[in-house]
RNA sequence: GCCCUCAUAGCUCAAUGGACAGAGCACUAGUCUUCGGAACUAGUGAUGGCGGUUCGAAUCCGUCUGGGGGCACCA
């Protein structure tokens, strides 16, 4: 619809002689200004400036809808030119497409083909095995979830990614701790692990004998050349992966490829031993850095004075070990905005190395998870364990449940409103800001919630049961409307009738946007407009809900507005998967 | 000290350079003999300061103030 009135508006700047004007057209803001609205005159009014005429912009706006005016397709019910903008409203022959192409489409709808043909993988979560997966871990998950799936249904073939640091310094001091407090291999746990981690990290930085016991564990660990100190190493990291992937588990994500720094480490220590003989790394105080000074950055050291390769070379080496597992297209890191100028660095670096790979990597930071009282802290452990949180947000959704009295209530469906809350919450804001976490006030069950959304979704399935039930819509359809509820949906205009915009007028409108939105969402990597649309969505819909008895077998109006509630809760469920969130049908 | 980022209503957050800056929470006043009240309607209330660019600035540029992050062998 849009590309028709670009190409409307293009045709009238030919006929009348300004061909080369760049104009937009957009959804303008509020649904009274139409549902499509351009600039075109107040970008190109000076143009028609000549000696005798001055026209003003109201009066080249008028002057292009005047050619519009006698080209106008079906779709569209009038042009009017406010304020110099022109806006287009669209009419019934238009919605009633949309909701059938919705009903048509089903689990397809806002499927695009943006990058078609295309390999992306994205690589985010990386929780350290030895050290505790904690909220911060939490919000990547759920922002590269998200993410992932925009990619997927923009058209990519899509891989995910985890990598995972079981190697190196934080390593090191969990087993000296584990090993000093004498803990047998079969007596630890996740939780012994996350507390013998933060041990370590401040035996570390105490005193210079114990920095120096852990520095000669971490050599053994990548030497592998103590028992013990292997059997330890070995089971903690077991434990750790086992606990993560129940975690993944509940939140709904499934990796496709698990890389270790142990095993990134030496290839990338190769790559950096390499380069330095071409001179992109130079030797300093025994260890090899990179000048990043050359390129406004600041150095940074990828091999130390050990002759270990730091985080630096290791992904560096992960570039590299990437493509040749999956040649991609684009290649998506996502990591906390901690590590931003860090990564500038190894990106500059990479630049040198692997130009072609350099170009199809972005590397995408989220804001940190921080407390009231400050920053949160692995390294003295200050966290909030991920565990903790989901089992608090689910000990309150409980208790709502248990106060409603309505569903009898299973584990699961508290968890899939659990996560959904702390998802939406994580998601419904920008990537890159900070969430100031507090346990009583960032989990929300009411408006702009994830709650809101699931149990809006529930109860328009619960109104489609109904109409089955009535038999205003046999039961052989279900409740995922397919090909044949068609038939039983209406034209528009035996809808009930719209009163300047009606709820159900604003209804339509948005619904037949969620493909632009995905696609949006996508282009500029920002999940927080599928969740802004979305609550717009159910806004819409309980209006609509509250104003209009849907499911009435005396009113003519009813099998439309059901056919509406059918492709509202369609574009909800879809809305929801691209974001990760499960939609219950009962709740 | 240098670099990066952010500053929007009392609070937590939205807003491809476009029309009157949107939500939620809180507060105030309401809706419901109707399909699920985790709902709906209405009201109060905001772009940190000063310049600049533009037909048009929360958005771009400069500057000041104030948070947060980073700056060599941690990740």
């Amino acid at each position: 619809m849009k590309d028709k009135i670009e190409n409307l508006i293009k045709d009238a700047l030919v006929k009348l002689g300004a061909p080369d004007a760049e104009f937009s057209v957009e959804h303008p803001e509020d649904l009274k200004n139409g549902d499509y609205s351009t600039n075109v005159a107040m970008v190109c009014w000076k143009k028609f400036e000549t000696n005798e005429l001055k026209p003003s912009r109201v009066q080249v706006a008028d002057m292009i809808g005047g050619v519009i005016k006698k080209n106008l397709p079906n779709e569209i019910e009038k042009i009017e030119v406010a304020g110099g903008f022109i806006n287009f409203y669209l009419n019934n022959i238009f919605f009633e497409d949309s909701i059938k192409e919705i009903l048509k489409s089903s689990d397809n709808f806002g499927h695009g083909k943006a990058l078609a043909g295309q390999k992306a993988i994205i690589e985010y979560t990386d929780p350290n095995p030895f050290k505790e997966f904690h909220i911060g871990h939490l919000m990547a998950n759920t922002i590269g979830e998200a993410l992932s799936r925009l990619v997927e249904w923009n058209g990519a073939e899509t891989r995910r990614a985890c990598y995972q640091g079981d190697i190196g310094l934080h390593v090191a001091k969990a087993v000296w701790a584990i090993l000093k407090n004498n803990i047998k291999p079969d007596d630890i746990t996740a939780d012994v692990l996350g507390r013998m981690y933060a041990v370590g990290n401040l035996a570390y930085e105490s005193d210079e004998q114990t920095k120096g016991e852990i520095e000669d564990v971490n050599r053994k660990i990548y030497n592998l050349t103590d028992r013990q100190i292997n059997e330890v190493y070995n089971q903690g990291k077991k434990l750790s992966l086992e606990y993560f992937e129940k975690i993944y588990k509940k939140l709904g994500t499934k990796f496709d490829f698990y890389f270790l720094e142990s095993t990134s480490g030496n290839f990338g220590e190769e790559i950096v031993r390499e380069a330095t003989e071409k001179g992109i790394f130079e030797k300093s105080d025994g260890a090899t850095v990179f000048r990043g000074e050359k390129y406004g950055l600041h150095t940074r050291v990828f091999v130390n004075s050990q002759g270990l390769p730091t985080y630096e070379a290791k992904d560096l080496g992960l570039m590299k070990i990437k493509y040749d597992l999956y040649p991609y297209d684009r290649s998506v890191v996502v990591t906390g905005n901690e590590q931003s100028d860090y990564f500038k660095v190894v990106l500059r670096a990479a630049a040198i190395i692997f130009p072609d790979l350099y170009k199809k990597t972005t590397h995408i930071s989220h804001g940190m998870l921080r407390l009231p009282s400050g920053k949160m802290s692995s390294r003295t452990g200050e966290v909030v364990a991920a565990e903790n949180l989901l089992a608090e947000i689910s000990a309150r959704v409980k208790k709502k449940m248990a106060e409603s009295g309505r569903v009898v209530f299973t584990e699961e469906l508290a968890d899939q409103i659990s996560v959904g809350a702390l998802k939406y919450s994580i998601l419904k804001q920008a990537i890159g800001r900070d969430i100031i976490f507090d346990f009583e006030k960032s989990i929300s069950f009411e408006g702009d919630s994830g709650p809101y959304l699931q149990y809006s979704h529930a109860r328009a399935q619960s109104i489609l049961k109904k109409a089955i039930a009535e038999k205003l819509v046999s039961a052989e359809h279900g409740y995922s409307p397919a090909g044949e509820f068609l038939v039983l949906a209406p034209s528009r205009s035996q809808g009930p009738a719209e009163t300047s915009f009606s709820a159900f007028g604003v209804l339509e409108r948005l619904l037949y946007r969620f493909p632009e939105i995905v696609e949006q969402a996508w282009r500029e990597l920002a999940p927080q407009h599928v969740a802004s649309y979305l609550i717009e969505l159910c806004h819409a819909f309980n209006t609509f809900y509250v104003a209009e008895k849907i499911v009435d077998a005396n009113d003519p109006a009813s099998p439309y507005k059901i056919a509406l509630t059918a492709a509202f809760t369609q574009v909800l469920r879809n809305g929801l998967t691209v974001l990760g969130i499960s939609a219950p049908k009962e709740m």
